[in-house]
DNA sequence: TATTGTCCGAAAACTATTATCAGTATTAGT
DNA sequence: ACTAATACTGATAATAGTTTTCGGACAATA
């Protein structure tokens, strides 16, 4: 059985969470390291890490999977898709309740015990789209 | 505008396609290093990587998101959808012909060009399942 | 079969993330 | 408030996966 643990609110942890709700941008580890270290310059960004991570785990925030190789963090916890520019790599936030309701079908079809999917838009930015003449 | 370049087809690459379409795994770079070396135990596994990218490149073979971190490619290039064990991490083909054509509506809803989407189911293999009784 | 330039193997470099560790600071209990 | 227990921090090292570098090798072309 799981050893109960008790979290502290550590300055740290509220600042990253904060800046993370407050960003629209869905920053990876990194980006986030610099912005708090605007309020918190003596962070490390171990800690950013760290506490990324436990509020994954508390639910608190989300983890993009990272498609393109880097892990990207979302504040906004309520369901949503996402669509990754191909050229930046910025990722945006896409409004649309589908429900897929695939998992029964794909279960059949593979033996697997389906627990969710993964699924991420593609595509170009408007400030990444070229002009329409040069 | 880019330069075209000409491919050689040399032994190594020739190998490194043949065993990737061979098996039916989804192998990382670093499987697969082990699969060709038992026919070429001279290869490295930086040729490994420069040639899977450069077959990726080719259209030859696909390159699955590192949704764990870790790469893996596939040989089959026909659509199809896959499903990763979230114990074991191996990676099936999900043979499921489903037009999601979302495409216009996300485009709508983003302003982004809309060029695709990546759809991965996870779930737990056979080979992983706990049994029904101890 | 000589020339051209892509490609190779080995190793170093790089990038993202995680682990280690000694000291710090939050929390719970007086 | 004061104190004790211990989760947490910053700095740094370690790890893992992938890419780059570089001198020599070899496939393609004439």
């Amino acid at each position: 059985m799981q050893v109960e643990r008790k979290h502290r609110m550590t300055r740290q942890r509220q600042v990253i969470l904060e800046e993370l709700r407050r960003v629209k941008t869905h920053p990876t580890a990194d980006e986030l390291y610099f912005i708090v270290r605007q309020k918190l310059p003596r962070i490390s960004l171990a800690t950013v890490y760290r506490n990324l991570d436990l509020l994954y785990q508390e639910g608190k925030i989300l983890k993009l999977p990272a498609v393109d190789g880097v892990m990207r963090f979302d504040g906004t916890v309520t369901p949503h898709y996402h669509i990754r520019c191909t050229k930046c790599g910025r990722v945006s936030d896409v409004m649309l309740d589908v429900d897929l309701n695939l998992e029964r079908k794909v279960a059949r079809r593979t033996g697997y015990h389906v627990t969710g999917y993964v699924l991420e838009f593609e595509g170009v930015c408007p400030d990444c789209a070229p002009r329409t003449e040069h």
